[in-house]
DNA sequence: AGCACGATTAACT
DNA sequence: GTTAATCGTGCTC
């Protein structure tokens, strides 16, 4: 008996993984990497299943010196992720019971990551709509706790490198998305953090993202 | 050991 | 616009 052939691709973009984003893409200024991680898709395979949706809310926190960062308190059991290389999930528990997921960005020793604030959902619906179906639709996945809920991502996935070819959860190659498409300006939620971090411009989003990307199939 | 607060959300008035 | 929910984290005593 003969071994099978290898499958030279996956005939199923269910499953395909070969949109995977390299580690590069993240070894770059973290706002270049927040807008350009707009028009992707976050993927969580979860049991085999695929759940995924259209990245449309970014922001990006830019180290030690940034003081809306968590890393402004130097490394601690908790920003140690931050610390670590590029591509590495930063997943962090806030207000006592929301998770929320960030992508380490830069090399190694530079504590800076892009926090996802939003997305639009793709596949894996009817999953989705058990978690989040006492809301209306609009409103599954358009807060960065209302996404990691919808996708099943808590203190698991901490330290997750999403570049490794096995990795359950990852960025998966999406549309080009035009400028004139986004929308950049100050980050959200921020409290007392004083100037200049306050209002620095680290907040991308797409403009009526759920019409834009709610009928792309991916 | 104790405390104040948080990169939020949903359900109020 | 206001507020409760709920607990890990980092800081002070």
């Amino acid at each position: 008996m003969i071994s099978p052939p290898c499958q030279p691709f996956s005939p199923d973009p269910i499953l395909d993984t070969a949109s995977r984003l390299p580690r590069s893409f993240y070894n770059r200024p973290t706002p270049v990497v927040a807008q350009e991680l707009l028009g992707t898709r976050l993927v969580h395979m979860e049991q085999g299943v695929r759940l995924s949706g259209w990245i449309c809310e970014t922001e990006a926190y830019c180290g030690e010196e940034d003081l809306a960062c968590h890393a402004k308190a130097g490394r601690t059991p908790r920003t140690a992720v931050m610390y670590g290389p590029p591509g590495v999930a930063y997943v962090y528990f806030t207000y006592g019971m929301h998770w929320l997921f960030n992508i380490v960005t830069r090399p190694a020793g530079l504590p800076e990551a892009v926090l996802v604030r939003a997305i639009v959902p793709a596949e894996g619906l009817e999953i989705i709509a058990q978690r989040r179906g006492s809301q209306p639709r609009k409103r599954w996945a358009d807060g960065p706790a209302k996404l990691t809920q919808s996708l099943g991502i808590d203190r698991r996935h901490n330290n997750l490198d999403l570049c490794a070819s096995d990795a359950e959860i990852f960025i998966a190659a999406g549309i080009s998305v035009p400028d004139e498409w986004v929308t950049i300006g100050p980050r959200v939620g921020l409290g007392t953090t004083p100037e200049p971090w306050l209002s620095k411009p680290w907040r991308f989003f797409i403009e009526d993202a759920e019409a834009r990307l709610g009928g792309q199939t991916g």
